[in-house]
DNA sequence: ACTGCTAACCTATCAGTGATAGGATGACGC
DNA sequence: GCGTCATCCTATCACTGATAGGTTAGCAGT
C-alpha cells in the first residue's frame, strides 16, 4: 500500500490510463475514509504522482467525484439493461430488477453515495447541469423497462413516469437509509430487504 | 444581513441563548450554501462573534451539525406525536402521518439532510454512537403509532418493526431524491407526491 | 543522431479551512 | 472596591483545494 513515489519508479502514463488509475484509487479511498475525509494529496500519493498533477485530469475535486458518479451510473445502467434483456420470465423480471438494484447499491456503497447522496450542487441557477446526465440515462433505461412490463400487463396501471419515479424512490429509500445509518438497529437486514421487496412487488406489480 | 460585529454592539449572551443563536444562524447558512460550503467563520460572522468563540459551545463543526440533527429529529418526533394524538379518524391517520412526514422533510430541507443524508460516521467501530439517539426516538414514536394502527386493524399484517422500517424507507426515498436531485426533470412534483402517497397507502394500509 | 515540441510531471506557494493557545474584558457576588 | 469566572478576543497552527511556473521524458521530423 506504500505509494509508488517512495520508490521513485512511477512510469509516465498516457492521459487516459492515468485518469482511470486516479479514479480507481480515489474510489477505494472514498470508500474507506469518505469523500470529505479523502484529500487530493492522499489520492495523489496513492496513485504515485504529485497532488497538482491530478488537476491535469480533473479541474476540481468535485469534477473527480462527478466522474466517479458518472461511472457508477453507467455501471447501474448496464446492470438494468442486462436484466431487461435477460432470459427470465416477464412475471419475475420486476423482482429481478428490484433485487439487482438494491444489491448494486449496497455492494457499490461508495459509488452509490456519490451518485445519489452527495450534498447537491446547491446552485439553483437555471443553467443545465450536465453532471446529472448519466443518472438520467440510467433512469431512462429503468423507465423503459417498466414501460415494457406495463405493456405486457405485469405492472399496475398509471403514468409510467410516475410509476418509475415512485418505484425508484421506494428502492432508493431502503438503500439510502441502510448506507447512511449502518449503526441503526436494523435487526436482520436480509429479512428486512425481503420484506421491503415483497411490499414493493405487491404495490407495483399487476398480479392479474 | 451585516454582521453585528461591524457595528461593535454584540451583547454578551448567556451560554444557552448564544448556543441557540449559533444554531439558528448555522441552520440558515447550511440551507443556503450547504454544510461543506459554510465555514465556521461564516457562521461566527453571522452571529457576530469571533470564529474561535464557537468552540465554547460546540467541540467541533461536526458537533454543531449533530446538534442541528438532534434538533430536527426532536421536531420530527413532535410532529409525529401530534398527529398520533390528533383528533382524526384512525382510517386517515396513516395518510396524515405520511403527508406530514414528507412535508416536514421538504420544508426543513437543510435539517432533514443533516439528519439523514450526511456522509456517515464511517467509523464502524463497535462503540455506541450517541448521535443517532434522537433519530431512534423519533423512529420509536413512528413505530408505536403504527403499532396502534395495526391493533386497530388499519395496517396490514406483518412484523411491526419491518413495517415501520419499510414504510419509513418508502417515504424517505422520495424525500431524499427530491432533495438530492432538485434539478432532475421530476415533472409536476405535487402530482408525483400524491401518486407516491397513494401507492404507499395501498401497500401498507389495511382496507378491510 | 540531433533538434524541437509537447505532454507529463514536478516544486513552491496561495488563500481559506477547522481547530488550539493564551490573553483581555465585562458582569456579578461579596 | 475586588476577585472570579464566563465570555470573547487576537494570533497562530496544520492542512485543504487550487494555481503558477519551471523541468523532463519521449517521440516526430530532418
Amino acid at each position: 500500500m506504500v505509494a509508488h513515489r517512495a520508490t521513485g519508479v512511477v512510469p509516465r502514463l498516457k492521459s487516459a490510463a492515468r485518469r482511470e488509475d486516479i479514479l480507481n484509487h480515489a474510489s477505494r479511498l472514498f470508500l474507506s475514509y469518505g469523500i470529505a475525509g479523502t484529500s487530493t494529496r492522499m489520492i495523489a500519493n496513492a496513485v504515485g504522482i504529485s497532488q497538482p498533477s491530478l488537476y491535469a485530469h480533473f479541474a476540481t475535486k468535485e469534477a473527480l467525484t462527478n466522474a466517479l458518479s458518472a461511472r457508477a451510473f453507467a455501471s447501474l445502467e448496464e446492470l438494468i439493461a442486462k436484466i431487461r434483456s435477460a432470459d427470465i420470465p416477464a412475471a419475475t423480471r420486476l423482482e429481478a430488477m428490484i433485487r439487482g438494484y438494491i444489491r448494486f447499491a449496497l455492494d457499490q456503497g461508495a459509488a452509490y453515495r456519490i451518485a445519489f447522496m452527495l450534498e447537491g450542487p446547491m446552485h439553483e441557477d437555471e443553467a443545465f447541469n450536465p453532471d446529472i446526465l448519466p443518472g438520467m440515462q440510467a433512469f431512462a433505461g429503468f423507465r423503459d423497462g417498466l414501460a415494457l412490463l406495463q405493456q405486457e400487463g405485469h405492472l399496475r396501471e398509471g403514468l409510467t413516469d410516475h410509476l418509475a419515479q415512485s418505484l425508484w424512490a421506494s428502492m432508493h429509500g431502503l438503500c439510502a437509509l441502510l448506507l447512511a445509518r449502518p449503526d441503526f438497529p436494523w435487526g436482520d437486514i436480509e429479512a428486512m430487504i425481503d420484506f421491503h421487496v415483497e411490499i414493493i412487488l405487491a404495490a407495483y406489480q399487476n398480479k392479474a
